[in-house]
DNA sequence: TATTGTTATACTCTATAACTATA
DNA sequence: TATAGTTATAGAGTATAACAATA
């Protein structure tokens, strides 16, 4: 448990982390946003989903993402075709046109990562994926583990792959 | 030197970070933003100071800087003073009220992360707090920028108190 | 009735550009 | 001319609430 102090500085280091999102964000290709982006690679990632699903891996309420595919599908990069099973829904589905833009971004991104993190080791950038892989983990209720590479096999099972899983569902600290 | 595979996990991490910052964002006062709470904490770490450090220590614009703290002065938490040596500049100064405020944001973010990450050790925290500075810093400090970026003036900024102070150009956070 | 998704509205954060007032 | 700050505008991200279609 750690003391008062230090989790005033993890604050503080969260909201100075703005600065990276937004040099990131500099250099996605128009029309493409952040959001674009995390969503061609869950699409890359998981196959075909439904808008549900893909509100649930975000952790962003439906009304988000409904906005955000529409325009992903105005692009192309997506069809959203209705799910025979259930016409309520609808399955996404990576286009061809999608797969291109995930390249091209995932090109752009390492170039950059490459350049500013050109003297951090392997080792150190793992052990940062880790750490704020666990920080998500711990702050998220649903107790799934959408986005890491600890669950790449397992999104629906209780990641099983690292010991710090939290179920806990207490309300402590909010209003 | 990482690979690409790698960089791309990172990558997602930093999207999935947005769940967190949601989350915090959810326990701030009424009328207390982020970025309120943000400049609260650099006046009350570096006393009085200017707009454009401000702006400089945040990495944001200074049009941003104006209309915040035009804000956090409406509502009582910080006086602008004219600087009596430039009177083009505007020195920035906690007000009680403004302390309180900070007060109160500290208590709450403390009990709330206190909650998320009770199965963390002090250690593992530090290891987070300073892997993100140096994280920071890689991409506020870099000399040669890929071509299409734009600079982020790099700045130097005074040693605060603490031992997880955020700011040095260390190797903090290195193994 | 409950669930899936859509749309409308509002609020925050950010950057650019045009503006002012000093220097 | 150059700098410190302000304001107007635009765009992205998010949440809530009202709504439609289907289960």
């Amino acid at each position: 448990m750690a003391e008062r102090a230090q989790y005033e500085e993890l604050v503080r280091q969260f909201s100075a982390f703005g600065l990276v999102k937004r040099e990131l964000g500099r250099i996605l290709p128009d029309g493409c946003s952040h959001a674009s982006a995390a969503v061609l690679a869950l699409l890359s990632r998981y196959g075909d989903i439904r808008m549900g699903k893909l509100a649930e891996l975000l952790a962003v309420d439906m009304s988000v993402i409904s906005r955000q595919v529409a325009h992903m599908a105005a692009q192309g990069w997506i069809d959203r075709s209705p799910d025979p099973a259930d016409r309520r829904s609808r399955i996404l589905r990576l286009t061809p046109e999608g797969r291109d833009q995930l390249d091209e971004l995932s090109e752009r991104t390492t170039r950059l990562l490459a350049d500013r993190l050109s003297d951090w080791t392997d080792d150190e950038v793992g052990r940062l994926i880790g750490l704020m892989a666990r920080l998500r983990s711990s702050f998220d209720s649903t107790g799934c583990e959408p986005a890491g590479l600890t669950a790449v096999t397992a999104h629906r099972t209780p990641s099983p792959s690292h010991p710090y899983a939290s179920d806990r569902r207490t309300d402590e600290g909010r209003p």
